[in-house]
DNA sequence: TGTACATCAGTGAACGCGCGTTCACTGATGTAC
DNA sequence: TGTACATCAGTGAACGCGCGTTCACTGATGTAC
C-alpha cells in the first residue's frame, strides 16, 4: 500500500543505512537485495522503486557511509589509537568502509569506485590537516599512515591468531607514533593488552 | 578419458596455477569452478576428482601462491620499491595475493584464513630479518613497512584518478624510506612520473 | 472542512539465469599373466 | 615382450538452488472539488 512522503524518504535513508553495514560486514557479493530489504524492514520487490539496480545501490550506500566521516580528530596519534583499536577491528558492520570493501571496490562498476575515490582524497585532506611538519610533509604523512592504517586493519582482521591480530595492531601503532613525531620507539608490546 | 599419473599431477598444478591467477583478478566470488577448470584446459566436471569443494580450492590455490613467495630481497626500502611499483600495481593476477584478497579473506570459511595467518607470519619474519635497527624494532619495522605497503597498494588500486593513484604509491615509498633510515625525506613527488 | 477518486509505495509470486555439485558414461592407462 | 582387461581421469548433461529483476495487484495517501 501507498505511504506518506515523509515514509518514503525515511525509508530510502532507512535501506541505505542497512546496505552500508551489510556490504561491511559480507562483502558487495554476500549481500542480496532481499537481505537489505528485509534488514530496512521492508519487502524485496519494492527495492526498485528506490534504486535502478544493485549496483546503484551499492554506489549510493557508499557515498551514505563515506560522507558521514567523523569530525576530524586531535592529531594523528589520537586518531591512530582509536582506528587500530580492538573494537574497531570488531566492529566491522559499523566501521571503516576502506577497511572493510576496498579490495572488493577494484571490481565493481565505475560508480562505487568513484565514490571510494572521492572518500579517499577526503580522507587524505582531512588527515593532512591534522599530520605534523611543513605542508608537503604533512600529505606525506597523511597518506604513508593511512595506508598503513588501513593495511593494518585489513591484516589484523584477516589473520584467525588472536595474538598475532593484537601485534599488527599494537606494533602499527607504536611504529606510527614513532614515524609521526621522529621520537624514539615505545617499548614493544607483543602479547595482547587486555 | 583416463590419463597418466604425471598428467594428473600437471593438471592439478596447472588447476592451482589458474585459480590462484583468476581469484587474485576477480576475487573468490567472481570465478565459479567452470572458469578455473576451462582455464586449465578442461572441463569443470572433472573438478571434483582434485578437490572436495571450491571452498578447498581456495584454499589450496591460496598455499599455493602464498608458498611461492620470492626470495627475500636485500632491503626493505628495495622491496618497498618494487612492491609499491605500477608494474605491481597492474599486474593483479600476478601480484601479491595479500593486496588482492586479503579482506574477502576474512570471510571464506577456515582453510583459507589459516593459509592467509601463515602466509603473514612468514611475511613478518621475512622483512623482519632484513628490517633496520635492533631485533624488536626490527619486528615493528617490518609489520609498520607491511601494512603501509599492503594498504597503500590497495588503496592505489581503488583509485580511479590516476594522479591520485601514482601519488598513494609515490608518497608512501618516500614516506617508507625516510621512517626506514630516520635520514631526511626525499623531495615530493606528486605529479605521476613516467 | 468533508468526500470521491486517482495515484503510487509496497507486496509477493514468478521469471530467467548462472552457480556448485552430481553422475552415467567413455576410452586411455597400466597391471596381471 | 605382448596381450586382455580392470581401473579410473575426464566428459558433458542434468540437478537444485539462490540470485537480480519484473509485474499484476492492493490499499493508504493526498488531491480536486
Amino acid at each position: 500500500m501507498k505511504v506518506s512522503r515523509k515514509q518514503v524518504l525515511e525509508n530510502k535513508q532507512t535501506i541505505l543505512e542497512a546496505a552500508g553495514r551489510l556490504f561491511r560486514e559480507r562483502g558487495f557479493e554476500g549481500v542480496t537485495v532481499a537481505d537489505v530489504m528485509k534488514s530496512a524492514g521492508l519487502t524485496h520487490g519494492g527495492f526498485y522503486g528506490y534504486f535502478k539496480s544493485k549496483d546503484d545501490l551499492v554506489a549510493q550506500a557508499l557515498a551514505e557511509v563515506l560522507g558521514r566521516a567523523a569530525t576530524p580528530p586531535p592529531d594523528l596519534a589520537v586518531y591512530a589509537e582509536r582506528y587500530l583499536s580492538r573494537d574497531h577491528r570488531s566492529n566491522v558492520a559499523g566501521g571503516c568502509p576502506v577497511a572493510a570493501l576496498a579490495s572488493e571496490t577494484t571490481r565493481q562498476p565505475r560508480g562505487a569506485r568513484a565514490e571510494m575515490t572521492a572518500g579517499l582524497k577526503a580522507q587524505i585532506e582531512r588527515l593532512s590537516r591534522i599530520a605534523p611538519g611543513d605542508p608537503a610533509r604533512k600529505r606525506r604523512a597523511a597518506i604513508g599512515s593511512w595506508a598503513a592504517m588501513v593495511g593494518a586493519m585489513i591484516l589484523a582482521r584477516m589473520s584467525d591468531d588472536a595474538d598475532l591480530s593484537d601485534e599488527v595492531l599494537n606494533e602499527t601503532r607504536a611504529w606510527l607514533a614513532a614515524q609521526d613525531h621522529g621520537k624514539p620507539q615505545p617499548r614493544t608490546t607483543r602479547k595482547s593488552a587486555r
